[in-house]
DNA sequence: GCCAACGTTGGC
DNA sequence: GCCAACGTTGGC
């Protein structure tokens, strides 16, 4: 099992949009990063799981638990009819825990020159919206919740 | 292939 | 609203 966080505008799409939609499932689309496209429709695994990360927001942090539900596939949002291969990628998560609390990014950078230091999102000027998590990164930061 | 201009991301 | 960082575009 792989883990993963990935970034959402709540004024977009937040934590709460996903717990309203049927089976607590939504497609996780309008990726239009390449790195991100290549996790996406290479990487990603049915049972992988992702912190559901807000940004853009009065207090950015891990806002949740997704569960990856359906592997890479077209990103109908974007269907290029001019290209025969599907340029962008999406996959379905599916909520399995909204947090407490966010944990704010703030909080996540305290830890930056300990358990975290190698986190993704912490890096200078990193702007991914998806990023792989080692387990030992994933579970430490379920520890702070 | 270089690089300036521009657009976007995202924290503050 | 500001700005740093980064990706993309397009002229040369």
């Amino acid at each position: 099992m792989k883990y993963w966080l990935m970034k959402s505008e709540p004024a977009a799409f937040g934590i709460d949009d996903l717990a309203a939609r049927p089976r607590r499932t939504a497609e996780w689309d309008g990726v239009r990063n390449f790195q991100a496209r290549n996790m996406l429709r290479d990487d990603f695994r049915k049972g992988d799981r992702a912190f559901f990360y807000h940004s853009g927001c009065a207090v950015p942090g891990i806002a949740g638990v997704v569960e990856v539900v359906r592997e890479g596939y077209p990103d109908d949002t974007a269907l290029d009819p001019k290209h025969a291969d599907p340029r962008w990628f999406a996959v379905d998560v599916r909520l399995l825990r909204k947090l407490e609390r966010v944990i704010t990014l703030q909080e996540l950078r305290s830890h930056a020159t300990g358990a975290l230091r190698d986190l993704a999102i912490l890096r200078r000027g990193n702007r991914l919206s998806i990023t792989p998590l080692s387990k030992k990164e994933w579970d430490f930061i379920l520890s702070l919740a």
